[in-house]
DNA sequence: ATTAGCACTACCCCCTAATGAGTGCTAATA
DNA sequence: TATTAGCACTCATTAGGGGGTAGTGCTAAT
């Protein structure tokens, strides 16, 4: 029991501090494992490992980093292999994201901007850049419709009962959708309709918007404006958010072929989130609470589903608001170091070139 | 020898008929093939075989199919698997495309027309049923820009030098993107312009459309009138196609997964296929020629990345015209009868769908 | 506190033999 | 003459056994 700092010969869990040298060998531990995702003895560790320890030692260090639950063995005679406690432990130590290399940040670079391309378009660029370059699935969620600010809306008339609305938004997201109406409306009049809501409703936020429509139609005031009656219901109608949040997803065909996952039907269940994709969307819109970098380290997963594996996300932002996030989903043995690093830096250039091409 | 109808000992390259009977064979080892993915052996065909035939026959008949190219043996005391070529007599010999189950009919029902969605949600909604159905990977593409119609066009000012093109083709699909323009306008003045073009063009295809702008650039009688110089100007940005055909996939999950696979290093080049999209396209785009079903077996793609795999598929059309199509990917030995009528029937329901919707 | 030494464990790899599904050929049969 | 029964043969797959090996835990010596 050579962790403990305390006494007392069981006193092993009353203290759960590791000592420098433990944490030395938990870290090496760790970074031999998700190079090779294969067991790591003690024998294999004493040679890669910096301070010079014999086997035995390290055996006697690893039998405790086990009792503390920092590592497993596959059965009795194999290496042991890193817990998610153990993954949570390196992930704590790394100081803040080391920077990407040049090489790298040169891919990143997200060029299309100039070919005028859409919010939508630059999240996929982005998207499918990081499942690329991880060679891991990547996904991210689209600006979130009830935080971003009305630019701009249309009212086209399509037929005698249907309306396209077009919505506008500052972070440069374009939305359409049809509307069904029972008495039919002469384009001229629509138009008047679209520039009172411009005029009211420019630079509000959905909710915003949904909430003061909704007011409106309890205060019978505006019955007797005709303009104003018909504004505020298709208003209403124009902006219900139908779309629930969306999320685009690039590689996850790297999961299947990705060497640490070594059987298929682990594989299985991860799939199976993102075909339901409401467990990862959860975890990306947590992840636009906080600033910065978060991981989620297998069983620290809400959804049963997605304790296999491990995400790392990041937020992005315009300049006034934080739109959605961006987050790469691999096995918990995946290189953190690197991966979080370039999730954080793919986040903030992304955050920079939609910055850039906001419509304010 | 038995299956030429010919003279000659070795006379069975020279007449490729098959007789009835070997005709019956072929068809019960592919079928059987089909169903349990494992070579076929002439003791299991001779119990499962409508004719009362013994193993020993069969053999003979078998050892013929084989030197006529139909069926192989992976070694040589396995079983017999059919060829490309043997897929491709077994899906000329079934007639047109069977009904489809009624339970199964009602799951294609493709309800969201109801729900405002657009043509792009609802080809959405039919590949994703198509690939859970038939639980391979599906395809589909979008209506062709440019035999598409132009309902309306706006231009909406977004900022001094960036322009939001908004256009509404016929067939019900929204497309907008931003061009960028040297000089800043008014929104009076976008509003006149898309007026004049609106007058000038609705109802044209963007083909005819783009044409006719660019006769107008080197027609110099414009140059006088100030709108219709500016007009043909935006118009020409506006209308110029960069979106170069798109598509939809899902599934491709459903190919990892799938038996008929037997390893993953099969599946690899499809995937890199979906990834690259242009073969793909070009097969899509190719099954719009005609209307009905298409069947592409194996070794009869182009490319050479598909050659493992058979794509079955079917254009869509609305009223007036061929849009896109939708497939399936699957294994050369996928159940061609049950698969082909999905594809058809989805299409046919995509079809009305979408031209029950469409804005004319 | 560390380490060398040793017994022990369990996987992995290779070899072998047995099994069995399948074929092709030949001779007998209807 | 077409079909079938019989037989020898092939080859993948499986099960079992032995040696090798990477690892452990324990104990005793440093």
């Amino acid at each position: 029991m050579r962790i403990k700092t305390g006494t007392g010969k069981k006193g092993v869990l009353e203290n759960l501090v590791l000592n420098e040298r433990a944490q030395l060998v938990l870290q090496s531990i760790i970074e031999n494992y998700i190079q090779s995702s294969e067991p790591i003895g003690s024998r294999t560790l004493s040679k890669s490992i910096a301070a010079t320890l014999s086997p035995a030692t390290i055996r006697n260090i690893m039998s405790d980093l086990a009792e503390l639950g920092y590592l497993i063995q596959t059965h009795t005679s194999a290496g042991r292999v890193p817990t998610d406690k153990a993954y949570r432990f390196y992930v704590n130590s790394l100081s803040s994201p080391t920077s990407v290399p040049e090489q790298i940040k040169q891919i990143i670079s997200l060029t299309s901007t100039e070919q005028g391309l859409q919010v939508e378009g630059i999240l996929a660029e982005a998207v499918r850049l990081l499942a690329d370059l991880t060679k891991f699935a990547c996904v991210v969620s689209t600006p979130k419709a009830s935080v971003s600010r009305l630019q701009r809306i249309e009212l086209i008339k399509i037929s005698e009962d249907r309306i396209l609305v077009i919505l506008v938004t500052k972070a440069g997201v374009v939305r359409d959708k049809i509307i069904f109406v029972k008495e039919s409306h002469s384009q001229e009049f629509l138009n008047s309709v679209a520039a009172f809501l411009n005029d009211e409703f420019e630079d509000h936020s959905m909710q915003e918007i949904r909430e003061q429509i909704h007011q409106s139609l309890v205060d019978d005031r505006n019955r007797y404006h005709d303009l104003l009656a018909h504004a505020v219901r298709l208003g209403k109608k124009a902006f219900e958010l139908n779309n629930p949040g969306e999320m685009l997803i690039d590689g996850q065909m790297n999961l299947l072929l990705d060497s640490h996952f070594h059987e298929q039907s682990s594989v299985r269940p991860i799939i199976d989130a993102f075909d339901q994709k409401n467990a990862i969307l959860k975890i990306l819109d947590d992840s636009m609470k906080h600033k910065g970098v978060h991981i989620f380290i297998g069983i620290e997963n809400d959804s049963k589903q997605l304790q296999g594996c491990s995400l790392i996300t990041a937020s992005y932002h315009n300049k006034q608001n934080v739109l959605g996030s961006i987050g790469v989903v691999g096995p918990t043995s995946m290189d953190y170091k690197s991966i979080i690093s370039m999730v954080d830096y793919t986040a903030k250039i992304l955050s920079k070139t939609i910055t850039e091409q906001s419509y304010d």
